[in-house]
DNA sequence: GTTATTTTGACATTCAATTTCAAAAAGAGG
DNA sequence: CCTCTTTTTGAAATTGAATGTCAAAATAAC
């Protein structure tokens, strides 16, 4: 799998280790369908792998992070969240706040209309975050 | 002013008792062009009011969310800040990553493609987030 | 293997947010 | 303007997540 290569090759890059430990949480990280926290990510894999501590793994989804291979997401919640990019292309989120699930979406539409109004402003937009809060339709009873 | 009113209004419907430091609180934060945290707004105060300690700013910061003069944002930075709401209408940000300036924005067309994107998930959007990272026309030198 | 370097895991620290609690202030009723 | 009840205040403590520290363990190069 291209993502596990890509970490791989980063450590190697970087004069890293590979580690026991750093291919486990790789393994769980591309398990976990959704988006995990430090903490979720942690408490699942004590289960099979209970000496991983904290700290490592909150070490090593950081450097997911650095090499590209997950993005850092901060919604509502206080937590960090992970979440793996297969692709490259951007997209943003709908977050349930009843069930806390978290739909991802692309509009091209919206991106266009973000970059109109930068240019508006002679503003040059290196990143953005677009997030609807809302129910589900599962919630919403629809 | 509306909103001095409309906060008096609050604390009396909740039994709450309107004091000095709530009002001083008030005309701060309206004083406060920008978007505060509760330290930056703590540390204006104590110039003129040393007395006044943090856990009151918070408290009367988060008052004024509940009763809907202002509103919880946070950024990047890791702070809470908190913006007045003078009018109803809803508005996004484009944040400079290099000064910090925060610049307000409403775009309906932005907000009518959220409002199919969410239709065509069968989710109900209660609120949302767009935030625009990047720099802003004086720092990029336009 | 030996050795130099990195990593790990337990624990400590930081930092903002939030809570606690005794003393002070507010407001209602006399 | 007293009194009483309730709320508020400010200092300090606590929480919770993020991050730093450090000795012991693991890794990679030789």
């Amino acid at each position: 799998m291209a993502l596990r290569e890509s970490f791989r090759q980063y450590l190697a890059e970087q004069g890293l280790k590979s580690t026991r430990q750093r291919e486990i949480i790789l393994d769980e990280f591309l398990r976990c369908a959704s988006h995990p926290s430090v903490e979720e990510l942690y408490l699942r894999l004590r289960q099979q792998h209970p000496a991983i501590g904290y700290a490592t793994v909150y070490r090593t989804l950081k450097l997911f992070a650095e090499c590209g291979i997950a993005e850092a997401r901060h919604f509502g919640d206080g937590q960090t969240r992970y979440e793996s990019c297969p692709g490259d292309e951007h997209h943003d989120h709908l977050i349930c706040v009843e069930c806390g699930a978290i739909i991802e979406f692309e509009d091209p539409g919206i991106e266009r209309l973000q970059q109109q109004v930068a240019k508006e402003h002679g503003f040059e937009i290196s990143t953005h975050r677009l997030e609807l809060y809302g129910r589900c339709s599962r919630c919403a009873g629809h």
